[in-house]
DNA sequence: GTAACTGCAAAATATTTGCATCCTT
DNA sequence: AAGGATGCAAATATTTTGCAGTTAC
């Protein structure tokens, strides 16, 4: 879990940035590399209570919103008001990807994940209703906590 | 929309504060005719800025809580961290009512409904991840804000 | 060099806690 | 009468804003 920032995820980082016609930043790139490096959703107070790394309160705050705006992370809300942020697989900075796919909370590790594979099936509105957006949150076990089977 | 009480909404109110063994109080009942009185969610912040009524927010924060501690009211998390409290239909004090209903928020309007007739259908999660209940969010035009049709 | 970003201070909001008083049962 | 609920004051926590100094391009 060193957060060794290699040339490649350096890079990527950049690319990023840039295709989003951001500034490229320390912030920004250090900010940046958490989600690449983390395979479920961040909270600001997560970032900010990294150890060994030092942010800025507001500059937190902002660099999130600017991913935001830019449509490089997305906001996923969660009953106990703790919003969290994530990067989706590949085209989040096209802004595809908040589209269609699953949020997925671990109840146990806490973790929220995105499943960008996963269909989300058509819902049947009443009758006047029109939707253009669905945000579908899972709630269980991911596959890290399930209880292992023990085959014999 | 006058907020009346009649005799029927007091016994309503008197009914599910009892039936969850709360005492009937002055708060809990006009906190609770709001969300009677209303078709969509509720803020924190509707009830405070209400006209007409003084609530003491400390007494809202402290209410909500209890309401949703017994089920009366369930929370709907919104992108926006403006996190909604909805009172849904027949069976809200049972607990049943959260287990799967869609929740729809009007991009116009910005009322929040609970949808409770529709069904969720299943949703194929990855291997390994298992749910035990599934929020769903759809956004969109409600039926208040549709833009009507001129029939000729 | 210029525009944009950062970090600090401080303001504005939102939420929680403690406690004395009042109300429900 | 006793326990719980309320309302006020105040403590905490969260988020936003202003601005001067710094950095990216």
């Amino acid at each position: 879990m060193n957060q060794l920032i290699t040339k490649q995820t350096n890079n990527q980082v950049q690319d990023i940035l840039k295709r989003n016609q951001l500034s490229v930043t320390g912030s920004r790139k250090k900010i940046l590399q958490l989600f690449l490096a983390q395979d479920g959703a961040i909270a600001h107070g997560d970032i900010e209570k990294r150890a060994g790394e030092k942010f800025d309160r507001v500059t937190v705050y902002r660099t999130l919103q600017t991913f935001v705006d830019k449509g490089i992370i997305h906001v996923i809300p969660t009953a106990d008001n703790s919003i969290r942020y994530a990067l989706c697989k590949d085209d989040c900075s096209e802004g595809h990807h908040q589209d269609h796919h699953v949020h997925f909370v671990c109840t146990q590790c806490n973790t929220t994940y995105c499943l960008d594979d996963i269909v989300i099936p058509e819902l049947k509105l009443p009758k006047g209703y029109s939707s253009s957006h669905i945000e579908v949150v899972a709630e269980g076990i991911c596959k890290n906590c399930k209880t292992p089977v023990h085959l014999p």
